[in-house]
DNA sequence: CTTCGTGCAAAAACTTTGCAAATTG
DNA sequence: CAATTTGCAAAGTTTTTGCACGAAG
């Protein structure tokens, strides 16, 4: 763990403590690594990538994947989590109050840049109240090709 | 079928048979009428759904589970269609060249809204221009809860 | 102590694959 | 005709569930 205060996890725990008290249900050990281990990593998380990491980071505790599962349905069922998945990758799962999710994606170097721009999120809301829905979260990625990669392009003619 | 001319489905047949004549594939009839009812119907479908809908639609065709899964791989990889998947709902397919691919999502049952803003588009250039990128497509997603899961939310209380 | 959570293994759900017969080029 | 595709059923995968024991409140 660590010993330096995070006010933003400790909010997360708090939000996750809430959730649980408010069902009846247990703060256990594996459920306090597994919300850890999505704080810890940004990244997108297969049940079966979690499992893993967790194992190795925590080999003390043997947590079986039927606990990950339910954990990550638990926590997606109270909006501290969100899943999602494009193309041939299976669902991955994160937490879903980061700040912002906008990203420019280079197809060909994989060069991510985020960036974030508040017109457009002006614009996400009204879309949102127009269809009637109350908005939670947001992705929104840019495909392209980078400048450096341009002129890569350019030269291999 | 159809007797009115419709050269956006002839283009989308034109694509499918020059992926399939490059790769020495053949052109069936159950792989026409995949491609026919994606295109006939806008929604998002699962493996299960098209199954279904395929089913109604040409009762005389037996089609397979099997070659709707072969088939939509073929697709997705030869980009004529994409995959998404969001929150609890599985895997959904739909055709990758529509205009666009705005989406608005519930998190809580799956509703999925397709929406298209030409300021958010202008947008998306500037600021692939301003950071150097050559666009080449995007995805926008935004997530909550529709109105629909917002009215039983309150209900449940 | 009572209730819930966990790991395990079995079950269910979802997806892919092998094969003989049918269809396409 | 040769080669690919198909439906079917079997085999893989992924996810969920039942149960007895352990842990949390």
């Amino acid at each position: 763990m660590n010993f330096i205060e995070n006010i933003e996890y400790d909010h997360l725990l708090l939000e996750f403590k809430k959730v649980l008290k408010d069902n009846i249900l247990k703060f256990t050990k594996q459920r306090e690594i597994i919300l850890l281990t999505l704080y810890n990593n940004p990244e997108h998380f297969s049940p079966e990538d979690l499992h893993a990491l967790i194992k190795k980071n925590h080999p003390k505790v043997n947590i079986g994947i039927a606990t990950i599962y339910r954990t990550l349905n638990l926590l997606e069922n109270s909006t501290i989590v969100t899943s999602l998945s494009f193309g041939k990758a299976g669902k991955k799962y994160e937490l879903a109050n980061k700040p912002h999710h906008d990203h420019l994606i280079c197809k060909n170097c994989g060069l991510i840049i985020e960036f974030e721009d508040r017109k457009v999120e002006k614009k996400q809301e009204e879309i949102a109240k127009a269809n009637g829905f109350l908005l939670t979260g947001h992705v929104m990625q840019l495909y392209g090709i980078c400048k450096n990669c341009q002129k890569k392009q350019i030269e291999k003619r």
